[in-house]
DNA sequence: CCTACCGATCGGTAGG
DNA sequence: CCTACCGATCGGTAGG
């Protein structure tokens, strides 16, 4: 049995949370049926419960996985010793590389996490504001050395994480842009503007 | 009747709809049921459909008021008689304005678009696809004519646009921001970058 | 892995 | 505006 899965390289359940997150995506967690996700692997709803524990389990996979991803990134870069908008550039570079490496399962994380149901509710907000105040950390950390622009920390950090979610519904690997093209863009615009300077 | 309605300020219909953009924001359009959007407005769920047609014309409702909303901003900015960096900042306060102006229909028209059933998914895709043109023209005339970066217009567009999304979690009337500040801080990010000039 | 089936809930209608 | 109710569909279980 491990000899199968590691010779197709992925497991039934593994092949199953990717189908939904697809699905997730799509429609939205609410919408898409347990119905439609077996039918999507070639199963009986019913079926799918010899691999999944429920619905919401799937979900939960997901929405934790990505969080983790995320906390991983976070990691790499406070490491870093580098100045703080050399930080914020290779943040950008995450969360671009996360959206374009796995945009399906990313954009359930984004888009679905309040589906869950308590204590996984809370816990996913925790794990979320955990990795928002390290990111406005380093912000902060640019603005009190004079690196950044005297602006509200909060707004400038809203404003940038939301500034990549248009990648999570337009993004597909068959659009031949590379993760460094965006990234080019992206962060250009965050970092200097759209303005040219005289 | 008419009477009623103009002392109260609000029809019955208005009431409801309002109430379902909240849940449609709190809970997502699939997973508000018309049990739920009743009790917000102390009526059995038979009742709502002397008022309403289907739960879905509520959020057609919606989505194209606002749509209409966002096409009447870019009317009115196109016809500015001023640079393509003074568009693109009026288009920036007209978004802001309209989050905070409104913020529980305009994120349901947001994120909740997608639930709607042809012929009126079709139309309101080419709604926005509208818009987001007139938008992106805006931006190109700014880099063809020096005003802006050279950057990708596309990659532009969609960057500013999504900038602003967070607004639609974030903002209560009851922060008490106003649509100025989060103006100056937004624009001045979006339009000089984060990082400050030498 | 399937068939058969569960109680709950869905959007909506009939009729008054 | 309500009570009563419709067929469809939901997530999930039993049993093999």
């Amino acid at each position: 049995m491990i000899l199968e899965q590691s010779i197709k390289g992925k497991s039934k359940k593994q092949l199953i949370s990717e189908a939904a997150a697809q699905l997730f995506r799509d429609k939205g967690y609410t919408a898409t049926s347990m119905r439609d996700l077996a039918e999507k692997v070639n199963l009986k709803a019913s079926s799918l419960y010899n691999h999944i524990g429920s619905k919401e389990e799937i979900l939960r996979d997901i929405c934790f996985a990505n969080g983790q991803r995320f906390n991983e990134g976070m990691e790499e870069v406070e490491q870093l010793h580098a100045p703080a908008v050399e930080k914020v550039r290779a943040l950008i570079r995450l969360h671009i590389q996360i959206a374009t490496e796995d945009v399906t399962s990313v954009t359930a994380f984004n888009d679905e996490w309040r589906h869950l149901s308590e204590p996984y509710l809370s816990d996913f907000r925790q794990l979320r504001r955990n990795y928002e105040r390290r990111f406005q950390a380093i912000i902060e950390e640019g603005i009190r050395n004079g690196e950044f622009k005297a602006l509200d920390p909060f707004a400038t950090l809203y404003t940038i994480f939301s500034s990549m979610r248009w990648l999570y519904d337009w993004y597909k690997p068959e659009r031949k842009v590379s993760p460094e093209q965006l990234y080019e863009q992206i962060s250009t615009l965050l970092m200097s503007g759209l303005v040219n300077e005289k």
